[in-house]
DNA sequence: ATTAGGG
DNA sequence: CCCTAAT
């Protein structure tokens, strides 16, 4: 036969007669998944709108739609609200600055996540008519929040609303109301407001940021009320910042995104995760399974976090930055990394020192509302209303030929670097930094009772302060109920960021290869490795929550306890010439559809070779096989195996066709085949 | 746990 | 390499 000769499995004479087995194949391609995932998104498009209605009835303040109501409006809907909210932030003004950049002025909570992104868009659109070449940009952001209430109970009181002050022309979420009885309850639809929030993407940030008064032991920020010193990107670290109410204070905490990888490798980081103890489960399959169930939940939050799909790709940039949905989050995100990491050679020249002021909060006030109990009381109730805050400034540098929509996208990927970022909060009373995080409101001197009109909030880079971002173990002012979602979610997003500080902990397993190693020449895998962490392995700082903060909650060590699990993407390891042979070798013997017994003839005990790595394997082999050779990369693999190669899959695939066709015949073995 | 295939 | 449906 011809395919034999092509083999030439006789001329080997190395062949292990086998008995082709019927190939799985029959189970062909499946068409459920598609389906699964409308029906997740379905899932989600239902709470967004459930939420979402919630939210808006708050304005209507009329007829709250029923589950069932909002079922039926579904996906369009659930855009509806989304516009809804951004309706209010299109006030935002634009001006020019002087030193030939754009000042973006900019008000309301627009500045998290995607009401960052339509407030900015917003602006620059108008902006960017007039002026289509931006070279340098500086944005002069005054965005973040106006006039945000804070305020904080006792536990298992789920009083706490962040709305905004509608006197004051900020614009936000949610309008409490002007009346004043109808605080109440307004509180109690507040939940599943930040709940959703949270899962929205980066919006809670803002409650966070001021929720949160704690700053662990850092001197004080330089606080002046009109800063404008430049703003160096948090680097890579891109957080979820949400917030956490606890019953003695609330934290300020950020994750960080856990970026595949933001480089697309998988290199070890350099940063110090006191928390993580390095284990690499022996079991290779055990760590597989982590890995995917991590990566799994992960991306659920994401697509959790826009909840419609129709909303991400209803970005006006498609197959942008913004669009986390869908499968390819991680490429996505690599590149938004990339992004950020370009135009951060902004504020280079502005910032020098590691702990950068970021922003400040100017007109801080203070207002204590009190309950008619003693301070010593625990019923306590105490509302911060913060004014504004300011980011001062943003250099962004962007190509003459940039697109609009990627200027848009740049705008907001750095605002959202810097507030999703290692941003820390520094709470100053009376111009006096607090810093004993420990310590409660009260024994702050923030008491309900007490005339406080000089509250201060800092905010400053996190990325490189010692104590590092603490994590949303505090959550002090909610009920136990409203605290578990929280923490959860707080807990899911950390995933990102701890897969690339786990993964950069992870050691890189003896290399142990025998039965190829030994036959054949095999790469090193310790020069990967350190290939690997030569890239930039600080992109991403592990966070790990300061000392003092651990063991609040029960939530501390449920975050931990999946910190600890949780498993990165595989160093890369490119096939050497030599495991392609003996991979060749064995699909010649076995065939394909036999991975398992392929890693048992030819990788056993190489454990990093699993039998779906050396499937994959050969599908590239076959490819690469079929193209020409100038098109291929890597490592060029010699002729005379991409022969094989080919010559292995067309008999194997002949004999797989044969058999599904005689299913009761037996497989003619290649070597019996006549010359 | 394996296999097959899409990403 | 990852992810996952289907075995």
């Amino acid at each position: 036969m011809v395919v034999c000769k092509r083999l030439g499995y006789g001329s080997r004479g190395r062949r292990i007669p086998t008995m082709p087995r019927v190939p799985n194949s029959a189970r062909g391609k499946r068409s459920t998944r598609r389906k699964k995932d409308e029906d997740d998104m379905y899932a989600f498009d239902l709470l967004a709108t459930v939420a979402g209605t919630l939210i808006a009835d708050q304005d209507n303040s009329s007829n709250v739609p029923s589950i069932s109501a909002a079922k039926a409006k579904k996906r369009k809907s659930v855009k509806e609200v989304h516009l809804d909210e951004i309706l209010p932030l299109k006030n935002v003004t634009m001006e020019k600055d002087c030193c030939s950049g754009c000042v973006v002025g900019s008000g309301g909570v627009c500045a998290f996540g995607r009401h960052a992104n339509n407030c900015l868009i917003e602006n620059s659109s108008k902006r960017s008519k007039a002026e289509s070449v931006l070279e340098s940009l500086t944005v002069k952001s005054n965005m973040v929040i106006r006039n945000s209430l804070v305020s904080c109970t006792r536990p298992c009181e789920t009083n706490f609303g962040l709305g905004m002050i509608p006197e004051c022309g900020a614009y936000g979420i949610h309008h409490p109301g002007s009346s004043s009885s109808a605080e109440a309850e307004q509180v109690q639809q507040a939940e599943p407001k930040v709940i959703r929030r949270q899962a929205d993407g980066h919006v809670a940030a803002l409650d966070s940021l001021f929720d949160s008064m704690d700053q662990d032991g850092k001197p004080p920020a330089l606080v002046s009320s009109d800063s404008s010193s430049c703003v160096p990107l948090c680097s890579h670290g891109k957080e979820h910042q949400t917030s956490s109410l606890c019953q003695a204070k609330v934290q300020y905490t950020a994750d960080r995104d856990d970026d595949e990888n933001s480089s697309g490798c998988t290199r070890p980081s350099t940063t110090e995760n006191k928390d993580y103890k390095p284990q690499y489960l022996g079991n290779h399959r055990i760590r597989k399974l982590l890995a995917s169930k991590v990566r799994k939940a992960a991306r659920n939050k994401i697509c959790g976090r826009f909840p419609s799909k129709k909303i991400c790709e209803g970005m006006p940039n498609k197959g942008s930055k913004l669009n986390l949905c869908g499968k390819k989050m991680s490429t996505t995100r690599q590149k938004v990394q990339r992004t950020i990491f370009k135009k951060k050679r902004l504020a280079h020249h502005t910032s020098s020192s590691g702990k950068e002021m970021l922003t400040e909060a100017s007109g801080t006030s203070f207002s204590m509302e009190g309950r008619n109990k003693p301070c010593e009381s625990e019923d306590y109730h105490v509302k911060l209303r913060i004014k504004s805050l300011s980011i001062p400034e943003l250099f962004i540098e962007v190509p003459e030929n940039a697109t609009i929509g990627s200027l848009k996208r740049t705008v907001m990927d750095v605002v959202n670097s810097i507030m999703e970022g290692g941003l820390r909060v520094g709470v100053l009373l009376q111009g006096k930094e607090i810093q004993d995080d420990n310590k409660t409101l009260r024994q702050a001197g923030i008491c309900h009772d007490k005339k406080l009109n000089n509250i201060d909030f800092t905010l400053e880079r996190g990325q490189e302060s010692p104590s590092g971002i603490t994590l949303p173990e505090q959550m002090d002012f909610l009920s136990a109920d409203i605290v578990e979602p929280l923490a959860r979610m707080k807990c899911e997003e950390s995933f990102f960021e701890t897969e690339v500080g786990d993964d950069s902990q992870q050691p890189i397993p003896a290399y142990r290869s025998r039965s190829l190693s030994d036959l054949y020449s095999v790469h090193c895998p310790v020069e990967m490795a350190s290939q690997d962490t030569s890239a930039n392995s600080q992109a991403i700082v592990p966070i790990e929550p300061a000392p003092s903060d651990v063991g609040a909650l029960a939530i501390v060590p449920l975050c931990k306890t999946k910190r600890s699990e949780i498993v990165q993407r595989r160093i890369r390891r490119p096939f050497s010439v030599g495991e392609v042979e003996a991979l060749v070798e064995a699909v010649e013997q076995l065939g394909t559809g036999r991975w398992r017994a392929v890693k048992m003839l030819a990788f056993d005990h190489i454990e990093h070779r699993t039998y779906v790595d050396l499937k994959d394997k050969w599908k590239t082999l076959v490819h690469t096989a079929s193209i020409s050779p100038h098109q291929r990369r890597g490592a060029p693999v010699p002729q005379e195996l991409l022969d094989r190669v080919l010559s292995a899959q067309a008999y194997w695939s002949q004999q797989q066709a044969k058999l599904q066709d005689k299913p009761d015949g037996k497989a003619p073995l290649p070597e019996i085949c006549p010359p």
